[in-house]
DNA sequence: CTGAGTGCAAAACCTTTGCATGATA
DNA sequence: TATCATGCAAAGGTTTTGCACTCAG
């Protein structure tokens, strides 16, 4: 019989093995309080000195996003812009969906649909 | 003396003058209900057997857009998308933004912004 | 030792732009 | 006719991918 046990890991789920490349990545994207695009990110973490190639970051971006430990929107340009933690709550908003009906239709707009985003720092964060 | 007229149009201000691919662009736009990327509309003129050039369709869309014509959009993947008609109304939401601190807090959330879009059919394309 | 991770360069995207040609007002 | 608009191809940018090499486990 074969199983295929996972321990628990010290770095997250972004990559299996704990490369010098992934430490830069993570340090640098938890300093920053801002969004950044993957050629910001490289472009930081070369200006230290260290040495990581683009598609590396992209990759690793990549793998962060999709273990949830990064945050990813778009910006008006089209460019990725990542951050860290990427930790999301659904939260349940009646009071904003009837908002958002009766302030369309005040303006005549029918066949509503409506996008609301909540960006903040979760408390596990704050403590850094 | 010398004056720059503006005489009215009957097509909008995305562009000067009335050519055969602007007319193409904007019917098409018309027709569609969803966001469309300038590739996409460009193959569905083309699948009419109509010819247009892609540079043309960025162009025009890019100036249907200034013109405030249509609305775009970034999907998840980057594309720009866009969408006929493009009327926008500045809505005040004290209401909102109290409810969007509230629900964020509950979850343990600082520093928090947010961002509420609303999307519909304005009453003058409903007349269509 | 073995396979996941890396770097580099090439390529795949979407989008913009330069320039000669074509069409509108 | 005088421009403005178009088409094409080239170039711009971001992101992905192929492949040989490296290194963590």
């Amino acid at each position: 019989v074969s199983s295929t046990e996972s321990a628990p890991r010290a770095f997250g789920e972004s990559g299996r093995r704990d490369t010098r490349q992934r430490r830069l990545l993570r340090e640098h994207l938890a300093e920053s309080e801002a969004f950044v695009s993957a050629q910001q990110l490289h472009d930081e973490v070369r200006a230290t000195g260290d040495k990581v190639g683009l598609a590396t970051v992209y990759r690793t971006l990549q793998a962060m996003t999709e273990a949830g430990e990064v945050d990813v929107i778009r910006s008006d340009e089209g460019e990725a812009l990542y951050r860290n933690c990427g930790l999301t709550v659904e939260v349940d908003g009646p009071a904003v969906e009837s908002w958002a009906r009766d302030a369309a239709e005040e303006h005549g707009f029918t066949e509503v649909t409506h996008v609301v985003e909540l960006f903040g720092r979760c408390s596990s964060c704050s403590q850094h």
